[in-house]
DNA sequence: GACTCATTCAAGAGAATACTTGAATGATGG
DNA sequence: CCATCATTCAAGTATTCTCTTGAATGAGTC
């Protein structure tokens, strides 16, 4: 791909970062990447998309440093190879989020209108956590809890979530989270749970941003 | 573009902006308009495209939040629309920096190869100015400098380095900088002036680099 | 060693992108 | 209001990207 003077050359293998990044495909594979590592397969299902095709994502993804993969078993597990992409989303993420109209649109109408409360921060989240003061409510899936999620953590998919209402003590505040920054689950958990008259407010971004600030982490099934 | 659910959705335009970053043309330009508000005609001769390419791009990256333009009697000014276009090109490039082997091998070949100091940090730098420690040496085009430098600076263009050497002083260190991280000129500078006998050291980065942390900046012509 | 399974490869159709050319626009200056 | 200049638009071609399909690979299992 590269032609030209080497800083032409620079920018053309900068760029090809940047088109990895420029695919809402690959940005959801590696918003579940940042879940946790999982082989192809799961990915797949978990974006909707092909396995040939979310293969060849990955491996776009993993020719120019945004994922790394590692053979387990028959499976090829995928991995977030650099935290940095993280960053790089993030900042692509608040460009388009003052300079894009659509974007803010989007957001306030499907976002904004579930659960337009402020979202508490991590570093208050961490605080509450600590004093015992709220319930803290992962909505993702089973396995994405089990790789990780926060400390003392419910874990209620989003599907589940009336059904299972009576785990939830009326009492208590809750703060409900899931896979990041404009993950769509903790709005609605936070508009059904304050339908049924709990007290409720969502975590700033989501687990991985949680993780990557070196906040303590729990693993496995079950917080109990 | 758009499509699906509104988290889909939301991905697709994030995308965008990521696909804006993902054209060596394309970051050329940022780079380009980091330095300072240009017309499309300028830009166009600076990077080597037709002028017709260059306008389509810059529509692009308008369109995606990346640049703003206004009339300024019959040119079309563009600029930066956001200072943090350059981090996501520095996120992008830092992930280039360790997963990349070309860019790596790149570095080394090209840029390393021709000048393997230490830069100076731009704390450091803002120092050595302070006490006039050291001169600085500005080597991007008359037209950058005008549009804002380091105060106290010397503005020799690359390709009159040798032709004025008498202006430096053999004595002092000199410090040299130009349009970003991995810009070629400084390195070139450095080399060159380091085989004409003078201490020279290159600053990390760049201008915009500088500008963007809120360091004095200087306009106009001439520093004397 | 044949079988199974997850993943990758290869090839092809369709869509989107990049760049060129030449014409259109829109503000300015006589 | 006509001419000029900078920029944008429109159309066309070549290239690249995306996704699908079906076959190939390569590690485990029977």
């Amino acid at each position: 791909m590269p032609k030209h003077s080497s800083k032409k050359e620079l920018f053309a293998w900068t760029a090809e970062v940047g088109r990895c990044l420029g695919h809402a495909h690959r940005l959801e594979l590696i918003e579940c990447l940042a879940q946790g590592p999982r082989p192809v397969e799961n990915l797949a299902a978990f974006t909707g998309q092909s396995i040939a095709n979310a293969s060849q994502h990955l491996q776009l993804l993993r020719r120019f440093g945004c994922v790394a993969s590692e053979r387990r078993g028959k499976q090829i597990i995928y991995r977030l190879a650099d935290e940095r992409v993280l960053h790089a989303i993030a900042a692509l993420r608040a460009i388009a989020e003052t300079n894009v109209a659509e974007f803010r649109d989007l957001v306030r109408k499907d976002f904004l209108s579930l659960d337009d409360k402020e979202a508490v921060s991590r570093v208050e989240l961490s605080r509450l956590i600590k004093e015992s003061a709220v319930i803290v409510v992962d909505v993702r899936s089973n396995e994405e809890f089990a790789a990780g999620h926060l400390p003392g953590a419910l874990n209620i998919p989003i599907a589940e979530l009336e059904r299972r209402l009576s785990e939830l003590p009326k009492r208590k505040e809750i703060v409900a989270y899931c896979r990041g920054p404009y993950c769509i689950l903790s709005f609605e958990a936070a508009s059904r749970l304050r339908a049924h008259g709990y007290r409720v407010r969502r975590m700033q971004d989501g687990f991985p941003e949680w993780k990557a600030e070196g906040r303590k982490v729990a693993e496995g099934t079950s917080a109990h």
